[in-house]
DNA sequence: TACTTGCTTGGAGTGCACTCAAGGGTTTTA
DNA sequence: TAAAACCCTTGAGTGCACTCCAAGCAAGTA
């Protein structure tokens, strides 16, 4: 149940193109991401090549929730940091986090107002083009 | 009626203080704008100094309803390039307008799902606060 | 053993969308 | 008329989020 009883002997590491196979970030990124503080500490194996485990799986994951968000990195690191402080970092969390969905949903509100538009003007088209095709 | 009756003497002309009041665009960005060929022609003073039309204003606020759907600057200069050309761009341009309503709903399916992590993200944190405040 | 493939690092390079600087002319206000 | 505010151009600089490069070590295969 706990942490250290589920890293098993059977636990499963991933090497770097694994885990570019299983999210789509490239080698590159994901290196990236480790040097700028935005993943918890990677594994290394005995000659230190990274071994990522499945909990890192889920990070990125999460992290790629975050990225379409459209979060910065800045910020998305600050969010790591938190996590990596422990517990009494909870409330500084939540406060980022709801800044981030405020804003997601301002975005969303601004697409749809932006898609009305378009709507509008492909309507626009779409009737010319049915006349210019009656004119024929 | 037709465009040349309109521009009649008392026709307003905004200078680009003025429109980047009214627009929010930065004069950098308005000038910018002109020089990629993001704006029909603009007129100037006896002096060469630029005078904006409403006809202007109209463009950019359609301009900043592109911007807000994600759309590319190039794709923009492309689109404003096909208004230049002519009536016989119209499938083009609608062609375009259709790509970029697809992104906007790929978007906003994305931001939607991103929504519903984030919602249950901050519901957990709530929670903890929450107990942590009762454990006092 | 030789070769190929994969991984390491630090630092440089890229593309996008602005944003600013320098040096100078113009218009408005006191 | 003089100062202050405004506008012009060309070209360089900025911030973000990657993306690539060089040089070298390590592991697996013919």
């Amino acid at each position: 149940m706990s942490q250290s009883q589920s890293l098993s002997l059977t636990q499963t590491r991933y090497t770097i193109s694994e885990v570019e196979a299983r999210t789509g970030l490239s080698q590159h990124t994901l290196r990236w991401y480790e040097r700028i503080g935005l993943m918890p500490h990677v594994d290394r194996s005995h000659s230190g090549q990274r071994r990522f485990t499945d909990k890192d799986l889920d990070w990125l994951r999460f992290v790629g929730k975050l990225r379409a968000t459209g979060m910065s990195v800045a910020d998305m690191v600050r969010y790591a940091e938190l996590v990596r402080e422990g517990e009494h970092t909870v409330e500084e969390r939540r406060d980022l986090l709801e800044r981030t969905r405020n804003e997601v949903r301002a975005r969303m509100a601004e697409l749809t107002d932006a898609l009305a538009v378009l709507d509008y003007k492909i309507d626009m088209y779409a009737m010319k083009t049915v006349s210019g095709k009656e004119r024929r």
